[in-house]
RNA sequence: GCGCGAUUAGCUCAGUUGGUAGAGCAACCCGUUUACACCGGGAAGGUCGUAGGUUCGAGUCCUACAUCGCGCACCA
């Protein structure tokens, strides 16, 4: 082929591979990413509207999945588009400490090795774990970097840095001092495994198929699945309502033979039991159970711990002391069967026990001395917020979720008995179990006169991460805060609508009296190409990196977003990814033709023609089109517009229709043509450079364009 | 039990306020003439889960049901 006018690189098909690493540290080293050398180099300007996204931290200990890739996408094609429209245009990356599920990681790590935290220093744990976070980090962000993310990295953010720490802490002063984090003893969800007690976000139910006992309890007969709780059960409880059981009386006591010999029990009588259920009647563990619990609280009763924190039996359960509760259950019957006071066993029973969501241990209810958060106040706000407008959802369904979940909010559990996190500034008394928050370390004595000691505990992960708009743009310091929060945007995954929104509502309302955000956009799970969940079991996971490696991120890109609308999973498959490979390929080749077409030296465009005008409006009119889809979070269906644009309007039709008027003689209809097909070339690109940046980048670079700039900081066609 | 979502071409999914059904991939036939075989041309493929209702008109709105998925609650 003879076409000495054109880059070499445009003889070759696309490679993306030679391409994309070169493109990305050419804009890293502009410094566009970041907003203030935008203003200094006149990209935008400080009175320009300020577009922020917060990004949602990745796991600094572990690579990048599909999920983050479609997160990375969908936030940079905004903040490409909004940098490309003009405004001051900012994207904050971070990376995250993520507790609890880093120190499991580290764990199996250690076991791996023989190790167990149990026997390591606290500070040489955390040490560890440091180190290994910190080596990991690097390979993330350089993950992000591949699917071309224009995020600023200067002002890179991670979740234990010493700044964000001191903050955290001082959050937890502030809400002490407000009252909204107090001391208590109340049922937490504890993992045996782990040694550590979890949110109820952090566990999970599963269904379980195991025997149900019916037990002669005195004159009752009582039901329960969980025989080894039953030692210290010395309360029965019926409804008021239950005719069954009217002749006895709340308070009365009753003397009756039980597991280890006689005992005392006393009737209560309490609405909550469910005369359906079993036989009506109840005994209660208040020690390892909720509902149990809050009947205990109500009536005022005793209780007693039965399993100790190694899931082992205390002396309470006399002959079966020390014997681990998994083991314990079917002596216990064989022991009840030879009493008599098995009544009947059901074989087959089925319900749900929640489970650990790491290690699917059976989580052990357990009342423990833990720092709580006030939710409802807090919860109220958010709503107010809500209500008002403020803060809108895409979907709009999520807000019913938002709502019902700040509707039915319960106190949250913020201690956590593992090293790595953010630590718990506070001082507990030996004596009295009293809780003080002591930022300056500084408190010895308490109030009653027993000592002070330091709460080992950590803060649950969420309690950072739900500080994370504000901790990113460098809380409490303002200077960035007033220009850029609240952010516009918070795009994660739809799982987070529980775990992570509502708490970073909650706080920046509490702390800015601002909201985070304005819109939510929650995208949905990126799944295998038969729709199924990737999961390591299945060996179905695919990395994002490997189909970088294969066909180009802007395909991979492209392939998550188009068709994809909010909160709904997507099935990807390596042929989807592969058709947009071909697409990056197409616009190669199209600007190949268009090089050939134009002479490249010394052409100067021309008016057009009137035919030609019309094409080019028919192109301004999908443009606005595209330009209402990308403001109102279309991006499924711009970006497919855009696609269908360039290969069956301007590949397909004009450029066929082109090829008779370039080669044609007459002069003026050849100039205007080869005018708009280097217009309509160079707006593609631009429309297309969000969704595709690298490509589009490379092609801009390629182009005879007078006093050109990158094309990530060209203006967006009106 | 309560709530949410889904049900449209073989597969994965779009379909913005109701106006004669779309895409990608796969499959079929034809074609390597000068942008591109990582291509072009052509043809095929859907009673839009079921049953009612509102309307001149419903994939789109309403009601009920079915199936699948998810979340929440209960599980003594």
């Amino acid at each position: 082929m003879n076409e000495p006018n054109i880059d070499p690189k445009l003889l070759k098909p696309y490679n993306p591979k030679e391409t994309e690493d070169r493109i990305y540290k050419i804009w890293e080293e502009s410094g566009f990413f970041n907003p203030d050398v935008c203003i200094e180099k006149g990209v935008t300007d400080e009175k320009a509207k300020p577009f922020t996204i917060v990004m949602p931290p990745p796991n600094a200990n572990g690579r990048l999945h599909a999920g983050h890739a479609l997160f990375v996408t969908l936030e940079d094609i905004m903040t490409r588009y909004h940098r490309m429209k003009g405004d001051r245009t900012l994207w904050v990356p971070g990376a995250d400490h993520a507790g609890f599920e880093t120190q499991i990681v580290y764990e199996r790590k250690l076991e791996k090795e023989g190790r167990s935290r149990f026997d390591m220093k606290p500070e040489d744990l955390y040490k560890e774990i440091y180190d290994f976070t910190i080596a990991n980090k690097e390979f993330m962000e350089n993950d992000v970097r591949r699917l071309g993310a224009s995020c600023d990295w200067s002002r890179e953010k991670f979740t234990l840095d010493p700044e964000i720490v001191k903050t955290v802490q001082q959050t937890f002063d502030k809400m002490f001092k407000d009252g909204l984090v107090y001391r208590g003893d109340r049922i937490v969800n504890w993992c045996a495994k782990h040694q550590t007690s979890l949110s109820e976000v952090e566990t999970e139910f599963e269904e379980r198929t195991e025997p149900y006992y019916y037990l002669q309890y005195g004159p009752f007969v009582i039901s329960t699945s969980r025989p080894e709780t039953k030692f210290g059960d010395k309360y029965v409880v019926m409804n008021t309502k239950d005719e069954r059981y009217k002749e006895y009386k709340h308070g009365q006591k009753i003397e009756l033979e039980w597991i280890n010999g006689p005992i005392t029990t006393t009737v209560i009588k309490d609405d909550s039991v469910d005369m359906e259920f079993g036989t009506g009647i109840m005994t209660i563990t208040p020690w390892h159970s909720q509902v149990d619990f809050e009947i205990a609280e109500r009536h005022n009763l005793d209780k007693e711990q039965i399993i100790d924190w190694k899931g082992k039996l205390l002396p309470i359960a006399g002959d079966f002391v020390g014997i681990h509760i998994s083991k314990a259950r079917p002596m216990i019957i064989e022991k009840l069967k030879e009493k008599g006071l098995l009544v009947k066993i059901d074989e087959a029973y089925k319900h749900s026990v929640k489970t650990c969501f790491k290690c699917n241990t059976i989580i052990e209810p357990q009342i423990k001395d833990q720092w709580f958060v006030k939710m409802r106040p807090l919860a109220d706000r958010a709503l107010d917020a809500v209500d008002s407008g403020k803060i809108k959802f895409y979907p709009e369904n999520y807000e019913k979720i938002f709502r019902y979940w700040m509707t039915n909010t319960i106190d949250w559990n913020i201690s956590r008995q593992i090293v790595w996190g953010i630590p718990i500034p506070a001082k507990i008394c030996n004596i009295c179990k009293k809780g003080y928050s002591d930022l300056k370390d500084e408190l010895v004595k308490c109030e009653c006169g027993g000592e002070l000691h330091k709460d080992t505990d950590t803060f649950d992960t969420w309690f950072s991460s739900g500080q994370w708009t504000l901790l990113s743009l460098g809380y409490p310091d303002t200077k960035d805060l007033d220009i850029y929060h609240p952010t516009n945007v918070m795009e994660t995954g739809r799982d987070l609508i529980f775990k992570w929104i509502p708490r970073m509502v909650i706080f920046a309302l509490y702390l800015r009296d601002e909201v985070a955000f304005h819109n939510v956009y929650l995208h949905g799970l990126v799944n295998d190409e038969k729709g199924e969940k990737m999961s390591k079991s299945k060996g179905n996971v695919v990395n994002p990196i490997d189909l970088i490696d294969t066909f180009g991120s802007d395909a991979l890109r492209i392939a998550l977003v188009v068709g994809n609308t909010p909160g709904m999973d997507l099935a990807l498959s390596r042929d989807r990814i592969k058709g947009y490979k071909n697409f990056a390929n197409k616009l190669w080749n199209i600007t190949r033709f268009v090089m050939s077409s134009v002479p490249n030296d010394n052409f100067k465009k021309s008016e057009l023609n009137e035919s030609d005008k019309k094409i080019i409006d028919e192109f301004n009119i999908i443009i606005k089109d595209i330009t209402l889809d990308m403001e109102n979070f279309r991006f499924y269906m711009a970006s497919e517009k855009i696609y269908h644009y360039i290969w069956d309007t301007f590949a397909s039709i004009i450029i066929e229709e082109s090829k008779p008027i370039i080669s044609g003689g007459d002069e003026k209809s050849k100039i205007s043509r080869q005018t708009l097909l280097i217009e309509i070339l160079e707006k593609s690109l631009k429309v297309l450079h969000p969704f595709m940046p690298f490509v589009t980048e490379e092609i801009w670079s390629i182009l005879p364009i007078e006093n050109k700039k990158l094309l990530m900081v060209e203006k967006w066609p009106e």
